[in-house]
DNA sequence: GCTAGCAGATGTGATCTATG
DNA sequence: CATAGATCACATCTGCTAGC
């Protein structure tokens, strides 16, 4: 096969593959094409698909004909029922549900009783005439959905947190509220208009209310936030999955729940992912996702004067079992400025979990959410946070496509930095992020939050070097960290691309919690969970990376000093950070991420823990000439710059006049040409992390009744902390926030036994002993003592 | 039993063409 | 001109078979 073959673009550009028109080279310029010259569109050549590994056909015949076999029986079982009517199935031990037992379940219904009430322990509840015909409509659609304590069937109007006492309305307006000032401006996606109270937001969107309080409570108390969290689940289970309700405000709530969402103690036990779902189907059911048919153009208009004609999925006879798109308001307008920012956030965090959690993204880029970019950068009745929602936005769009390109989502796909279009292509999307970056506008935009997702899509981005040592499941959360799985040797990769991938990881780890580390300790609290998942997986690259440093067989270790980690420096740090933001109202979200932290800390100190490694003595500090060369350049690149805190946002200042905001350009030819990190111990970190402000640990361990404080803390701009270092007054009292003290391996235990962390994999913390734990020296990394 | 080589099946991409 | 079904071309994979 010759090199050629290797290069990863389709032959036509998007637009004609999207058009599936013919694309011809424009003969004037030949790098585009004829038909994007004329319409003057960018013309771009993406990467090709990766093809999926077929099925054996022995698994795929059996397959079909388990279907075939189902398919039957299902069949048969409809015509017995016709034949039967009202007498029909009455035979449970008909050969077709004894077939049932043995053949898969996926097509089967739900068994039912001769007179079609469903079985089962929801099945068995008792009601009267009026409820009984109430609900038949119901059961004709499928299996009773409410829970056994809903005696009487589906409520409209049940009594809400404050009607049956469980807090106060003086609380739930203070959480409203630090919703607005403190929660909201972190992931400014759905928005509390101005002139909207918590009474009125109570009155006409109790859905989007209890979300908003609940999100806001998970930094002020975890037993309130644990609660409200189940009322919030409730109101879900009611509102959408029994009365089939949809709507904008239950989008708008779904959104809510998932970013600021509380793991619980299994992974499997995550529902933020079925939140998600629910809000992207939803938001594409009521019709927000397109464009409305009025904005359509001549010919589209020219359709409505005709016939209405029957959609496919509809049922005229019985609207109940329609499938046509529906929602409780009957005329939403779905190109509202309101419906199209919040289309833009199902999007943005449809892209976000599915980069998270390695599975299929439900919502790709269209060509309405393109239009409802612009629309928001030039709608004057856009809010000042819809600069920040487009930003978002855009960054998202290239992680998309970097998402679709690595296929990290099909663990068969996944594509290999050892093929020369992966390489190519990871300088592309570097230089795309690098100029998105660039073009942040100075004010307004930009905040903690954002600056954590691009340095973690950075990573995203470069972590497919890191599958040379490491299997890539091993980067799906929860996290593993599994052992060294090197690549085959035949599958070769250039020394020095790896090690400009390599040295990517690093410096985009680095300025990930660096990002995190100046950002003030009141504005962590409220920070989403999906950032504290990002600032985790920045700990557990390095994590990954130390393991590679210390393992004799590692490819990654040729090109690596460990040194250039700062691995402690920045886990000490980090782990101080998040104590103080963990605070003695024990925030719900950081406890669960400090207890990751303090293991993937032990993963770093320990990485024999893992990987027994053989006899053979390490590589990384005693490797020949060449890799030596390429060690330092690695060590050389991940030191030389400096980060400045600037304004709202944080800018990584550039030594010389090159564009890139990053650390050090990819080519890495010498360390003078590269723009680079200061080493830590230079920085200018002593905001944010250092001992000590009374005034932080005063204001906010008065613990203070929160149903009578009206007082709330002024909104923060910039959201990133550029004065005030923090602390708290909770490690005071220890001397050393290193020291694995009592009270904390109280708390990590309190935290094995399933309290939380579903999203982190602590339910496996136990592998650890706790003895070992309390053996461990956890005193702070040299070099590291005097940066606290 | 193993393997190279072949034929057919299948997945993917390009673009023709009908339609609105 | 945009859209989308239809069709063709091609790459790649699977399963079979002859030859060792």
């Amino acid at each position: 096969m010759d090199a050629n073959a290797e290069i990863p673009a389709h032959r036509a550009c998007a637009a004609c593959r999207g058009q599936k028109v013919r694309c011809i080279p424009d003969e004037s310029n030949p790098d585009i094409c004829q038909r994007c010259a004329r319409s003057g569109r960018t013309c771009v050549f993406t990467p090709l698909m990766k093809r999926k590994q077929r099925k054996r056909t022995d698994t795929r015949v059996a397959e079909l004909e388990r279907e075939m076999r189902a398919m039957r029986a299902a069949l048969q079982q409809k015509n017995e029922a016709a034949r039967g009517g009202a007498a029909g199935s009455k035979s449970p031990g008909s050969e077709a549900q004894q077939k049932r037992t043995s053949e898969p379940v996926g097509l089967w219904y739900r068994d039912t009783k001769p007179d079609g009430v469903a079985t089962g322990p929801a099945g068995n509840w008792e009601f009267g005439g009026e409820e009984r015909s109430a609900m038949a409509r119901v059961q004709r659609a499928g299996p009773q959905l409410w829970p056994s304590g809903f005696k009487n069937g589906p409520l409209q109007d049940v009594k809400d947190v404050v009607d049956s006492g469980m807090i106060s309305m003086a609380t739930a307006r203070h959480l409203f509220e630090s919703y607005r000032s403190d929660v909201f401006p972190h992931y400014p996606m759905v928005a509390i208009p101005n002139d909207i109270t918590a009474e009125q937001m109570r009155a006409t969107k109790p859905a989007l209310f209890l979300a908003i309080i609940a999100a806001s409570a998970g930094k002020e108390n975890s037993e309130l936030s644990a609660a409200l969290d189940k009322e919030v689940l409730q109101a879900y289970a009611t509102r959408s999955l029994v009365q089939s309700e949809k709507s904008l405000e239950l989008v708008q709530a779904l959104l809510v729940s998932a970013v600021w969402y509380h793991p619980p103690s299994k992974f499997g036990q995550l529902k933020y992912y079925e939140y998600i779902h629910m809000a992207a189907t939803m938001a594409m059911d009521i019709g927000i996702g397109t464009r409305p048919t009025q904005h359509r153009s001549g010919r589209f208009a020219k359709r409505e004067s005709r016939p209405r004609t029957i959609h496919p999925a509809e049922d005229v006879n019985n609207p109940d079992l329609s499938m046509t798109p529906r929602s409780r308001d009957s005329s939403p307008d779905t190109a509202s400025i309101e419906a199209r920012r919040t289309f833009l956030a199902v999007y943005i965090i449809c892209v976000g979990v599915s980069m998270s959690l390695r599975r299929p993204n439900t919502l790709r880029c269209s060509s309405y959410i393109r239009e409802s970019v612009d629309y928001l950068e030039r709608s004057p009745n856009a809010i000042p946070t819809d600069r920040t929602l487009v930003a978002w936005t855009r960054l998202i769009m290239i992680a998309e496509e970097i998402s679709s390109s690595w296929c990290y989502d099909d663990p068969g796909g996944i594509a290999s930095i050892t093929e020369l279009r992966t390489q190519l292509m990871m300088k592309d999307f570097e230089k795309r992020l690098t100029a998105w970056y660039t073009n942040l506008p100075e004010t307004d935009v930009g905040t903690g939050a954002m600056m954590i997702m691009y340095h973690t899509i950075r990573l995203y981005l470069f972590e497919i070097a890191l599958h040379i040592d490491h299997s890539s499941e091993d980067f799906k959360a929860p996290y593993q960290m599994g052992g060294i799985q090197p690549y085959p040797i035949e599958e070769e990769v250039p020394t020095q691309v790896l090690a400009d991938a390599i040295a990517n990881c690093i410096q985009t780890s680095h300025s990930l919690l660096n990002t995190f580390l100046a950002m003030d300790v009141e504005g962590c609290r409220s920070l989403p969970v999906f950032s504290y998942v990002r600032i985790s997986f920045a700990a557990f690259v390095l994590a990954k990376l130390c393991l590679s440093a210390a393992h004799p067989r590692s490819r990654i270790a040729k090109v690596l000093d460990r040194s250039s980690l700062k691995v402690e420096t920045y886990m000490d740090r980090a782990i101080l950070h998040v104590r103080n933001i963990v605070g003695v109202k024990r925030s719900r979200v950081p406890s669960i991420f400090l207890a990751l932290l303090f293991k993937l800390r032990q993963w770093c100190l320990n990485p024999d823990i893992i990987d027994h490694f053989e006899d053979e003595p390490a590589q990384s500090n005693q490797i020949e000439d060449g890799h030596d060369m390429s060690s330092r350049m690695i060590q050389d690149k991940v030191s030389g710059g400096i980060i400045e805190l600037d304004g709202a946002r944080i800018t990584e200042q550039i030594s010389s006049s090159e564009s890139s905001p990053q650390a050090f350009n990819t080519q890495g030819q010498t360390a003078a040409n590269s723009s680079t990190l200061a080493p830590i111990d230079e920085m200018t970190f002593v905001q944010g992390v250092t001992p000590v402000s009374q005034s932080d640990s005063v204001q906010y361990g008065s613990g203070s009744d929160e149903s009578t404080s009206g007082a709330l803390p002024a909104q923060r701009q910039p959201m990133i902390n550029t004065s005030a270092p923090s602390n708290d007054a909770q490690w005071q009292a220890t001397g050393d926030p290193m020291v694995m003290d009592n009270e904390l391996l109280q708390f990590i235990a309190q935290m094995n036994e399933g309290v939380e962390g579903g999203l982190t994999g602590l339910d496996d913390w136990a592998s650890i002993p706790l003895e070992q734990m309390e053996q461990m020296n956890w005193s702070m990394g040299h070099g590291a003592t005097n940066l606290m």
